[in-house]
DNA sequence: AGTCGTGACGTTATTACATTACATAATTCA
DNA sequence: TGAATTATGTAATGTAATAACGTCACGACT
């Protein structure tokens, strides 16, 4: 089973911020955005965000400096994910694949490399924006 | 068949630097390896570092705002590539998979999602650190 | 020769992203 | 209760990247 964390106050402010956007979001623009409301340094912000990632609520964009709120239904745990961000209207799919996990897993194993963290992104265009760039 | 770019002086410094390290460096290392060379400015470094980058001489670590010379034999050409990066020395594998081309392939097809930039990074320990750290 | 376009170069300043350092409150639990 | 841990607040600093400007070298035309 899974016990959902209980969130501080920071963790809170900073999980909804992320949640109320559509696009991932830089650790600054989520200052901004929660200016006046508790949040006042940098520092708040990242340790809020690292806290979440722990947790497995937030993922970080390292192609874009960015977060975003996982969108995986249940388990929060530590299969690796991919993403394929817009690069035009920011939107982030976040998809699993089972052959590109396979192929990770039989290179890391097959050279004795024991992953920690995985980063798959692709950047592109999403349909909508690829359609309305002819 | 495919032509070798000539490289501008600055061009020649980053890549000798970067073939020089044995782990990837970021671009103020770079710099200040340089520096009493010729390159005495971060855009200096970061114009070259582009420029090495479409030839395909260089790739960017998204995960470690880090540089490393492109390691593939002949072909300089835009297939996608992983790397496996040991967090406690710094060695840096390419690879490339085919499982995991198709599994992306896949996924981007069915999605009609046009990739741009595809970037694959696993980062944890490569088996000498892993077996060290017992 | 002159001028035009192009691409690399140089310099300064600024923006964006992230962490260190240190002091203080809150919580946990032996 | 009191020691250990965990979260907090704030300021300063460090690191990564780009903006904005102008200049220089060179080849192609006319």
């Amino acid at each position: 089973m899974h016990v959902e964390p209980v969130l501080t106050a920071n963790q809170q402010l900073v999980f909804k911020a992320l949640g109320d956007a559509e696009a991932p979001l830089s650790a600054y623009t989520i200052l901004e955005r929660l200016q006046g409301k508790g949040i006042k340094a940098p520092l708040q912000v990242y340790r809020a965000l690292e806290k979440l990632i722990d947790f497995g609520l937030v993922h970080r964009l390292e192609s874009l400096n960015a977060f975003v709120v996982c969108d995986h239904h249940g388990d929060h745990t530590q299969h690796p994910v991919a993403f394929a961000i817009c690069d035009s209207c920011g939107l982030v799919a976040e998809f699993v694949d089972s052959s590109v996990q396979e192929g990770l897993s039989r290179w890391t194993t097959g050279h004795a490399f024991r992953p920690k963290r995985v980063t798959v992104e692709l950047r592109g265009l999403c349909e909508t924006c690829d359609g309305a760039s002819k």
